[in-house]
DNA sequence: CCAAGGCCTGAATG
DNA sequence: ACATTCAGGCCTT
């Protein structure tokens, strides 16, 4: 467990974890290389950019031509969040405590919304292995290629919205995404018409209205709006409900969501739902039960429930065993 | 509105 | 070995 960023709070910016941060499955692109002497530098692809991450501080550079690392100024980990009190405004019954005392330092990517979208259309119904291998694929396809140097030395940079939009379906399916190759087209294709402008979309207010027009993306359903909302349209409230999350909620926070029969629910991931058990809220999600749930969510949590939710989706993970973990 | 079933793929499980 | 399951859902019927 690495903290860094600063021994105190208050004085300085708080703590960032960026090997938690990286391995949470909010971003799929990033590596990391060892540094000559102590320590990690992270390297990942972020929209047309390449972007580079101090391990130890999470000071962040991007490449620039002719082999130069500057500052970048965008903030990626979202210090202006002031991380460091975003507990405080977190319910304190024990589990949240525990999330917030084990995660408080992972953060959340502020990512480019378009290759966050394509991500999270991929993602769907799959898993975080194949997922890397997908977007890897599509980037060395449709992506330009930049040698950084270094340790990481030619990387490729996100496709271009009018490079999937202009790929075919069996071009993009043979980078392994299956049946979702037609919604990557589509979707690329509604932003290189700007029928979908991020810059718009997030400056909506309402949250119900911003899930609207994600959904109107093909492939975006409520889990994948909420992922994309929360890492890249500054929906801070946006708490993606996955099975995992539905999991957590169900065994952790039943009294809170109103999940009955939660002893019958194994804390092992692949284990089958008792064929007996009652419904729950929070099974079968329709998208009008899953606007419910985000209503209760987000007023128990509170403004800041995106962090919980990474907080807590780590946890779950992580105490259920790291063989999910990708292996770079 | 809701429930059920299909869907690419490949690693894991039996 | 070989078949089945399942993975951080979405879409159609």
């Amino acid at each position: 467990m690495q903290r860094a960023g600063g021994s105190g709070r208050g004085a300085g910016r708080a703590a960032v974890n960026i090997a938690d941060t990286m391995n949470s499955g909010q971003v799929f692109l990033w590596r990391s290389v060892q540094k000559k002497g102590r320590g990690l530098w992270w390297y990942g692809v972020q929209g047309q950019e390449t972007l580079r991450v101090d391990g130890d501080t999470g000071r962040t550079s991007t490449y620039r031509k002719g082999g130069k690392w500057s500052a970048y100024k965008k903030d990626l980990f979202r210090d202006s969040d002031n991380p460091g009190r975003i507990p405080e405004s977190m319910p304190q019954d024990d589990v949240t405590a525990e999330a917030a005392r084990r995660y408080r330092d992972l953060r959340i990517i502020r990512q480019d919304p378009y290759q966050c979208m394509v991500s999270f259309i991929t993602s769907a119904n799959s898993n975080i292995r194949r997922i890397t291998g997908n977007l890897s694929r599509m980037a060395e396809t449709f992506g330009r290629p930049v040698d950084v140097g270094g340790g990481a030395g030619t990387m490729h940079l996100f496709p271009a919205a009018s490079a999937l939009a202009g790929a075919t379906i069996r071009e993009i399916r043979e980078c392994g995404v299956g049946y979702r190759a037609a919604y990557i087209k589509e979707a690329s294709e509604m932003v290189e018409s700007g029928e979908i402008d991020f810059g718009r979309i997030r400056e909506m207010k309402d949250y119900g209205d911003m899930m609207d027009a994600m959904l109107a993306i093909p492939g975006v359903g409520n889990k994948v709006a909420d992922c994309i909302m929360l890492f890249s349209l500054e929906r801070l409230d946006a708490f993606p409900l996955d099975r995992w999350m539905l999991r957590v909620l169900g065994t952790r926070y039943g009294d809170v969501f109103g999940s009955r029969g939660s002893h019958a629910v194994s804390s092992a991931p692949s284990s089958a739902p008792s064929s007996s058990s009652p419904p729950s809220p929070l099974e079968h999600l329709t998208d009008k039960r899953y606007r419910a749930a985000h209503d209760k969510i987000a007023e128990y949590f509170g403004p800041y429930a995106g962090y919980a939710q990474q907080w807590l989706f780590k946890m779950a993970r992580d105490d259920a065993g790291a063989s999910w973990r990708q292996k770079m």
